[in-house]
DNA sequence: GCAAGGTC
């Protein structure tokens, strides 16, 4: 018998329908010879601490370097404090049947590092010798799926790849256990104060973003605007520059030819120039972008976005919802006409949808050398009925996009007007001539800025207007905001791009600070330990969060470098450079962190207040 | 009590 693992149940679904196995079983499916079985994403972490013997908090025990590291289930927290997660035991126990009675074993799990790393965790922690071998594919369609398995790799062909996931877990788990004690004990032991390669970088984006614009002096600056009016449509043109000064306004002001001044008609028009722009498409949705998206319109957080898309994905009604791509392959795209169809009486977009199926799809979207290990999110065509407010809104952005994503470029006509009243006014408006995918949502334009007219009346140049209106604007330079959630992601996606090091920005390109799977949660972990609150919708620092950033932010874990400094290295491991040499860095590191935070702590008041104004 | 990673 030969059984095939995959990372999670939908996969293994997949792949058991591709074969004809239809035997469904407790925890696998059956048939054709095969049997097919899954975990749930990571069943086995690194032990605790104190199953290294390192018992309590205690300076005594730092810094604590395993010299083996050992695997332990899951846990769940309940009343009790931390216990094995018994779905997860359950699930180990029947993978371990299955291991047992296996002739061969077929991994299946994601086509990365962590997809990896969860079944070596699983076959080394049940002790298993069988033999194995490694499916892999990025995208999960039959054709995929059939092909992968007629080129199935020997499994050691991927042992340098554990090796740096490995690597990677390890070395979170030294830095992060230490540096939390450490911190938490030389700051007198009165609460978590939780350190780590990824939440601690992220902390300190959210303090120097709120200081920055806490301490930011803004300047005053004038423009002067005028009113001309074409046949009773009066437009709004403003001074190219910005004044330091009232009394350079002022000047500017005073030569304008206004009717109020004497001059029945002194606007002139000196130039009209309108240019189409072509507005391409946004991309599908990746996990982020909607996230973000969702943030934006309805407020939702992260977590909770991410809560209501895994209830879609659980009753199937969307794809895989923590992708890092925008992109689907050929094969996806194939199938797109038929799910826009199921669209068209649908009572927002089923005009679009119409549309779209008699028109050539705009393939921006489509790029199957841009899909990792999942596609961009889509709906599975499967039609839903009555879902809760909040998860139709969510499918609704899934959908909507879609849409959008296929859709024609949206072209607008861009119209600078010059008038010369006594100085030079520039007057712009910009009008969309064909919606295309913007007629999905029909949003306003929020590109658009606020000097700017929806639309400006013909005018010639050379025509003389009268100018019914002016004034001096009195205006303020302004900080850069404080972050919300959609702002933090992007954030956390892009961090990294400024680094100077070129090897180690190109090291963290693809993936910035956590992974889609785990920001939403970073997120939440800063809340937990009342570092960060949410106020409205910005994400602001309290008394405790500024106190552990000013402890921290100019040691290397509070910089995004550390993530693409390790990045690069589990690179090279995966390439096969020697693990031992990393490894002794890392933990080199944590002895000089541990130290480090032993001799600082924050001194007083650790328990969270809003950070003052 | 603690990391970051994955997922029901």
């Amino acid at each position: 018998m030969k059984v095939i693992i995959a990372e999670k149940p939908s996969v293994a679904r997949e792949i058991a329908k591709v074969f004809g196995a239809v035997n469904k079983k407790d925890g696998y499916i059956e048939g054709k010879g095969y049997t097919f079985t899954w975990a749930f994403g990571h069943l086995l972490q690194l032990a605790a601490p104190q199953e290294y013997g390192y018992y309590g908090w205690n300076v005594q025990n730092l810094p604590m370097l395993p010299t083996k590291f050992k695997l332990s289930i899951r846990k769940v927290k309940t009343k009790d404090g931390m216990v094995d997660d018994p779905s997860v035991k359950k699930q180990l126990d029947i993978i371990k049947a299955l291991f047992d009675e296996a002739t061969e074993i077929i991994v299946a799990t994601d086509a990365g590092r962590e997809g990896e790393l969860i079944f070596r965790y699983i076959y080394y922690y049940l002790k298993c010798k069988k033999p194995f071998k490694r499916l892999w594919i990025s995208s999960q369609t039959d054709e995929a799926i059939k092909e992968g398995f007629r080129n199935l790799k020997p499994g050691s062909d991927y042992d340098t790849l554990f090796n740096s996931a490995h690597c990677r877990s390890q070395s979170d788990w030294l830095v992060g256990m230490n540096a939390t004690q450490a911190l938490s004990l030389s700051s007198g032991n009165r609460a978590v104060l939780s350190l780590g390669r990824v939440q601690t970088p992220t902390l300190a984006m959210i303090c120097s973003r709120y200081l920055e614009n806490k301490n930011f002096v803004p300047q005053t600056y004038y423009q002067v605007a005028i009113q001309p009016d074409k046949e009773g449509q009066a437009f709004r043109a403003i001074s190219p520059e910005n004044y330091k000064t009232r009394e350079e306004a002022q000047a500017v002001l005073d030569k304008v030819e206004d009717v109020a001044g004497g001059f029945p008609a002194g606007g002139h028009i000196l130039s009209v120039e309108a240019k189409p722009r072509k507005e391409p498409p946004p991309l599908l949705h990746d996990l982020s972008s909607l996230q973000q998206e969702a943030n934006k319109r309805k407020g939702f957080t992260a977590d909770q976005t991410l809560g209501l898309l895994q209830n879609l994905y659980e009753s199937k009604l969307v794809t895989y919802p923590r992708t890092g791509s925008r992109y689907i392959g050929d094969d996806v795209f194939a199938g797109v006409p038929v799910l826009i169809e199921k669209f068209k009486d649908h009572p927002d977009f089923g005009k679009q949808a119409t549309l779209l199926i008699d028109q050539k799809l705009n393939k921006r979207s489509v790029n199957a050398k841009k899909v990792t290990d999942h596609h961009a999110i889509l709906p599975t065509g499967e039609m839903p009925n009555q879902l809760s407010k909040d998860h139709q809104a969510i499918y609704d952005m899934v959908s909507g996009r879609m849409l959008e994503a296929f859709h024609q470029e949206c072209i607008k006509e861009i119209t600078k007007i010059v008038v010369q009243s006594g100085d030079k006014f520039t007057a712009s408006g910009t009008v969309i001539g064909s919606a295309g995918w913007r007629a999905v949502f029909n949003d306003p334009d929020e590109e658009k800025k606020d000097e700017e007219n929806a639309a400006l009346p013909k005018v010639q140049q050379g025509e003389n207007l009268p100018v019914i209106n002016k004034a001096i604007l009195e205006k303020q330079t302004k900080p850069k905001p404080l972050y919300n959630e959609a702002s933090l992601l992007k954030g956390l996606e892009t961090a990294g791009k400024e680094i100077d090091d070129e090897e180690l920005r190109y090291a963290m390109k693809d993936s910035g600070l956590g992974t889609p799977a785990t920001r939403a949660s970073i997120i939440e972990t800063l809340i937990k330990r009342t570092y960060i609150i949410r106020e409205k919708k910005n994400l602001v620092p309290t008394e405790t969060g500024l106190n552990v950033y000013n402890v921290v932010k100019d040691q290397k874990i509070a910089q995004a470098e550390l993530t693409g400094t390790w990045e690069k290295r589990l690179e090279e491991i995966r390439s096969g450079a020697s693990i031992n040499e990393f490894q002794e860095e890392i933990k080199a590191y944590t002895r000089n962190i541990t130290q480090e935070l032993l001799k600082v702590g924050i001194p007083k008041k650790v328990i969270a207040e809003p950070a003052g104004n």
